[in-house]
DNA sequence: ATGCCTCAGCTCCTGAGA
């Protein structure tokens, strides 16, 4: 069983690139993140063709979140249960016996700002009902664009960029609170070449350079751990014209 | 200090992303 993560900054440009990247990977379930686009937009009919079920939470302009999958989507949750919250970032469903959530976790902008107290919030709620689905599902993956690094090891410049939004200790240390509920870092489980990244900022050839981030994230429970094989970064979306900034990761299960 | 790119939208600039 293969789960992947991919944040398309804009389904509407992306469908094409995300359609061929299925027919090439066909994995059992993708979790889509940045669809920015409102339910009605969402292309059912396409996926549908391709093979795959869909679950999708959107909204206009920004954020946006689905769920592909080869199996149907049992159980669904939209957004965290109990957090008022009126951005559409999180999609749950149990699929092939796993508690699959896919997540957008929120930017932050800048230390101190208003939208960084809402991350902090928002992560808040997302560890308390994480916590809670865990107890009821033993086999569970949270996955998605985080937007935190773990370390330095997940930033291309530590220095110039420390302290500041994804490389925060504050972001770090809610990040090392879900490890903290018994979840584990998937990519991590294995050996990947130094300056293993996710993301690359459009300006200054940042891809080019690998001037990029790793904040798109697979966690997995104990009992998922038992079953990773591989997780790696396809960096090769990337290099397609028109590329979203992020690049698929993908969770090899036994 | 700012823009560098990219995308959406009450679209020819602005807000947001990361």
């Amino acid at each position: 069983m293969q789960l992947a993560t991919w944040n398309v900054n804009s389904l509407n440009v992306r469908l094409p690139q995300v359609l061929a990247w299925l027919s090439a990977h066909p994995v059992d379930v993708l979790a889509l993140q940045e669809l920015k686009l409102t339910d009605d937009k969402f292309p059912v009919q396409a996926f549908t063709d391709a093979g795959y079920h869909a679950q999708w939470f959107g909204q206009k302009t920004y954020n946006g979140v689905a769920l592909l999958s080869k199996a149907p989507a049992e159980d669904v949750i939209r957004n965290i249960p109990g957090l008022d919250d009126g951005q559409a970032r999180v999609l749950c469903a149990t699929i092939d016996g796993v508690r699959v959530i896919g997540a957008y976790f929120p930017n932050g902008q800048e230390p101190g700002s208003d939208k960084f107290a809402y991350k902090m919030r928002w992560l808040d709620a997302l560890r308390e009902w994480v916590r809670a689905e865990m107890a009821v599902h033993t086999q569970l993956v949270l996955m998605g664009d985080y937007n935190i690094t773990f370390d330095d090891a997940d930033v291309w410049d530590p220095v110039g960029l420390r302290e500041t939004i994804h490389c925060t200790t504050e972001e770090r240390t809610h990040l090392q609170g879900l490890i903290g509920l018994g979840l584990h870092d998937a990519h991590r489980l294995f050996e990947h070449p130094p300056k293993t990244f996710s993301w690359w900022d459009y300006r200054m050839l940042g891809f080019q350079k690998n001037r990029g981030l790793r904040i798109d994230h697979i966690l997995v429970s104990d009992a998922l751990k038992a079953r990773t094989t591989a997780c790696e970064i396809d960096r090769a979306p990337r290099k397609n014209p028109q590329p979203s900034d992020h690049a698929p990761v993908v969770l090899t299960l036994a």
